[in-house]
DNA sequence: GCATAAATTTAAGCCCGCTTAACTAAAAAG
DNA sequence: CTTTTTAGTTAAGCGGGCTTAAATTTATGC
């Protein structure tokens, strides 16, 4: 077998993995916090980024600007986020986590990944460490990626 | 910094890249299928299930079982799942994908994991053995993780 | 057998996300 | 300085998902 088709299945088999497990716990979690599924997504955009704007949501996630700014909107209703004028251009806003929105949206993560701590406990050190170093190698390499974009 | 919070934190920084990444291509896959999440969901669920009820459906993503039915209906409409009735119980109908629908769902998550390709390709050989060997270490955790249950 | 429970469907109605269109305001282009 | 482009907001309206309530059909308990 190719280094490309071990790499590809090795990963996707690890993928569909992941999938089922975290997946099933998050629409019953967006649901608890009353959010909708767009508002959730952007919570976790927010985490992920740090700071958007307005095009950035509407571009993530396909859909117009008259709904990215009105999702925004709500979340600033509901203290999960806080728009403020971007300085540098002022017809532009810079949304960003809120402490609140911060909390929540971690609860979630950790919720979805908690099933992780059980796999780590049957794992031996030796084993614990190749993981870790081949999660960094991933990490940076998607982060790589991301600066490329 | 103790193993655990080594392998916790490794863990969770990759899973927060992995989830961005993934839920983007997913979300824009989704959209030009033309059914919205809760369909595709629904599709995803039998594609790891074979079969399953109505029921099945309202209990995993905590609906009413009106609405799993109204979803299912659509579904059927569209020709992604055949819903036929269970000859065990005859209230109770088995849903399943047919294979217009197995060929989308495949689709998806072959766009899904696309972006993994470009990952790969700024990986040295050295870098990607290691990542392999990773992968099924915890590939083979889950699957024992799996068997306790 | 009869009453009760279970699996699903249908209908009415609410809510929300999304779109288009019109508008404001600010930056960029010329 | 005027025109055009860009960023975002607002309003009206559509469509879809979800809920409750009521109905249907089949299984189950006594």
């Amino acid at each position: 077998m190719s280094k490309h088709l071990q790499f590809s299945k090795a990963m996707r088999a690890w993928m569909d993995m992941f999938m089922h497990r975290s997946m099933h716990g998050m629409t019953k979690f967006v649901k608890s916090t009353g959010l909708s599924m767009p508002q959730f997504s952007i919570l976790m955009q927010l985490r992920h980024k740090e700071t958007c704007g307005i095009s950035d949501i509407s571009e993530r996630f396909d859909i117009s600007n008259a709904a990215a700014s009105q999702l925004a909107e709500k979340l600033v209703q509901s203290g999960h986020i806080e728009r403020a004028e971007d300085p540098n251009d002022r017809r532009a806003k810079i949304l960003r986590l809120t402490q609140q929105g911060r909390d929540l949206i971690d609860a979630g993560f950790n919720e979805r990944v908690s099933w992780l701590n059980d796999l780590e406990a049957t794992l031996s050190a030796e084993k614990k460490l190749k993981v870790v170093a081949a999660l960094n190698i991933l990490a940076e390499a998607a982060k790589s990626l991301e600066e490329k974009e």
